[in-house]
DNA sequence: ACGGTTTGTAACAGTCTGTAACAGCGCGTG
DNA sequence: CACGCGCTGTTACAGACTGTTACAAACCGT
């Protein structure tokens, strides 16, 4: 608690140039792409939709700043958040080869998304191998960071997956340049909890609980990592990275 | 129960060309595919592993006969199936980009796959730009169907996981000219608890209900389907297919 | 026919959930 | 700027569902 909470929010990127990285550890810089596409610079507020489901599939977003969730639901009204994306997220790409998106998308606070029409984009493909692969490769990390969080979800116990991903938040923080130790959670409880599948009792019990460990210190949203190895031990190691 | 056992496994696929076929109908001749890549079959035996995460990604596997699984693996040990694989099923695909593979996949009875080399897949693509939106396609549709079942396991109870998952076999069976009524688990009851997320004798508990409430018939792996409209009443309506 | 594996059933225990009440924070209004 | 409403988050307790453990039966390959 005196940790200056000024330091949340000193990111490494900035305005500049935005790019976008694969697990790999390739970049590919989006001003490469803003010669053959088009790209517009949208802004949402806190829980505005970017793109919803059965919308004609038009475009891919970049995250440029803020945060989003995406939410997949059944005509039955049951839904669950599947995922959250940050700065240097491709979003839409799991609609591909689709009319219509299949998901939804909205931001959790106020965010930019920068918008990049398909069809562009797919021309943009013939003069940019690169970019295709890029694609291709940031869809298959996907799809391992999904499996990675059945395994989560399949496995580990309420209490562990808060854990796992608290450090998951943790890296993706770290990546970004901010603190991995100390930072605010962007998503509410229920949100957490439907990605989680838990409720958002059982979350808030489960944050006390690792509070009362003295593995963190939370106070509502703003989350503090007292012991990495002890939140590590718990989560029982790694996740893929997005 | 007097439906002739015979009928199941009667196949309108057979050994003629096998094919890629996509989520939104296309399909893709694997013969045009040969032209360009050496194309090797591989026969696994049951419980066989076609590759294991940490070898090196060399090649994607096309199912032609039989059933694999695939199983996501944690350093502690813990162990999770996301997936089961049947015939005209591009697996592999979630590794690309990576020098090794990132899961196992392993034959659930005596299957064949046939291997195609990674490197001359990519030089097939700039021959093949089909086979480029092919995969990419793929990969799309490997990311929704995931985020299909995290919705299932995220907001169904153990009973109508079971269900939903029945429905989903069923459907993988009639596309592919079997009967959806009634066919054979190639899995076994752990493997199916382990993708469902519960123990092994909860899915038994709920094959045995769902077979009290007469929407099913099932003896161990032989399954009738008895009242699809029932079933699909408790899976709370379709999954986004493979 | 045999032993090992897989599957089914049961009783019990445990975790997670459901419900409820309350507190804290944000936000709009007056 | 104060107030009050609503949303979010926390905690407690009872209860339901699933997990656990144990054992028996059916099946499989040898």
């Amino acid at each position: 608690m005196n940790a200056p909470t000024s330091v949340i929010g000193t990111a490494a990127a900035t305005e500049a140039n935005a790019f976008l990285s694969l697990a790999n550890g390739d970049r590919l810089d989006i001003e490469a792409i803003r010669q053959h596409v088009p790209v517009r610079r949208c802004k949402h507020a806190a829980g505005q939709g970017v793109y919803h489901a059965g919308q004609p599939f038009l475009a891919l977003y970049l995250v440029h700043s803020g945060s989003y969730k995406t939410c997949e639901l059944a005509d039955d009204g049951r839904e669950q958040v599947t995922g959250f994306r940050m700065r240097g997220s491709l979003m839409g790409t799991e609609s591909i080869g689709l009319k219509n998106y299949s998901c939804d998308v909205i931001a959790l606070e106020d965010s930019e998304a920068w918008e990049l029409p398909y069809p562009a984009i797919l021309r943009a493909c013939l003069h940019l191998p690169e970019l295709q692969a890029y694609i291709t490769g940031a869809l298959a990390a996907e799809v391992r960071s999904d499996r990675s969080w059945m395994l989560m979800l399949g496995t580990l116990a309420a209490e562990r997956r808060v854990a796992a991903f608290l450090l998951d938040v943790a890296a993706r923080y770290a990546h970004l340049g901010y603190s991995a130790k100390h930072f605010i959670l962007r998503m509410s409880r229920i949100d957490m909890a439907s990605f989680l599948a838990l409720k958002h009792e059982t979350v808030s019990r489960a944050l006390s609980r690792l509070h009362d460990l003295h593995l963190i210190s939370v106070q509502r949203r703003e989350v503090q990592v007292l012991d990495v190895d002890g939140l590590r031990a718990l989560a029982g190691s790694g996740l893929v990275l997005n």
